[in-house]
DNA sequence: TACGACACGTGATGC
DNA sequence: TGCATCACGTGTCGT
């Protein structure tokens, strides 16, 4: 039942111990699987006499040991992903993995199909100042494609102003609808973020549209209006 | 190197092969090494007599057979809900599990993180007829926090209107804000959805709001009053 | 060859 | 006891 610990197996290669060694180096008929796969495989003992200094077995063992230890590794990434997510999630950590990944499953079904959801912004200008980013899909190329609806007072160099912040944000504008009324223009953009920075893209796009907005409120002529509505939605 | 497939062990255990077998059903010293772990165990073969019938090798057998595939079924799915982030998210179908894993906490964590910044809600009455549901965090008994926001004319029966309307669909108000303004008012509610119905209470809820603000709407002395604004906001 | 990712079967552990 | 979950070491395939 019981196997030798790999560990012995490892300082026997170390050559922390020499007793019970053949020929060739290492003990025939041991109790490593390993050992036994690799002296029972076909170029076993053809090549050992040309590779002294790294005799076969002792390469193939140290393969085997790297390997061993690379899967270690991988495991340990996987799990971590796995603890990370049951602190992100309403869920204790002794959670199960199936279990915990249905949850995540639902949480992020329930995510994308709510913001899919929000799919259509007024185009009619409003009475009051809005700004309203929505985060929306990622498109099949990765990148985030979001939403922006501003309403405001028009002025001359609203849109110039507009572009330019689209521009130095990397945003590409994938469709813009615009309406004015009495003065008033409202305008939704369709734009598709950066692909490493779309998160951020979306805060820094709420924020330059805030201070366009402000820029336009210090205007004397638009003293009587005020900021109803600043929403970063997901 | 070669090991017999364990299906000839099942097959063998099925009777399909009776050669090469000891006295005790089974063949002694064979190459199978859950039977040599069975063999040379404590209790074989002091009970084998007092169990004709079901002999304990076949019962440890069979538990071996079972528990493997139990175990594949566990991998199946698992496997299967990585398949399905893969398919929620932006990546191909061969992303390992790593770097999907790694994508998957980066999604949630961000949209954890963005709801969590739309946490002021304005109280201030506006002019403008308007809902909000917010959907926002899980609380640590996995029950979803969310804020709504109801702002039109004030009338005596809205307030009972909206305690019968969280009443019915079961939903607990955490907290409770309220301002009036020249018979407007804003009533800004923090209340958890049940355990169960979590994502189904916020469009319940939303529509709700929406009926009792129509509801308002139809009376005569608000005509006036037009709908501004109904959002999902998660 | 060597390395990385995966599925597999197995022993251990907890209900 | 049986059943479910986990970590582990290994064989294998692709690059």
């Amino acid at each position: 039942m019981h196997q030798p610990e790999d560990q012995d197996l490892y300082r026997f290669i170390a050559g922390e111990s020499v007793m019970n060694v053949s020929p060739y180096g290492f003990p025939e008929n041991c109790d490593f699987p390993a050992m036994q796969s690799f002296c029972s495989s076909s170029y076993y003992p053809l090549e050992v006499a040309g590779l002294a200094d790294t005799p076969p077995q002792d390469r193939a063992l140290a393969a085997l040991k790297n390997h061993k230890e690379a899967e270690k590794r991988r495991r340990e990434r996987i799990n971590s992903h796995l603890d990370k997510l049951r602190s992100l999630l309403p869920c204790n950590s002794k959670t199960d993995k199936a279990s915990l990944l249905a949850k995540v499953v639902q949480r992020v079904k329930e995510l994308k199909e709510e913001t899919s959801e929000i799919t259509e912004l007024e185009t009619f200008p409003s009475e009051t100042d809005e700004i309203t980013v929505l985060a929306g899909d990622y498109s099949s190329d990765g990148r985030l494609i979001f939403k922006a609806s501003l309403c405001c007072e028009d002025r001359t160099d609203l849109i110039p102003d507009l572009i330019e912040i689209l521009n130095s944000l990397h945003l590409k504008t994938l469709r813009s609808e615009m309406a004015t009324l009495g003065g008033r223009i409202r305008n939704v953009l369709v734009v598709a973020a950066d692909k490493d920075h779309s998160i951020e893209s979306v805060h820094f796009l709420q924020n330059a549209l805030k201070s366009l907005l402000e820029r336009s409120s210090s205007s004397d002529r638009s003293k009587r209006r005020r900021i109803l509505d600043h929403k970063m939605i997901m």
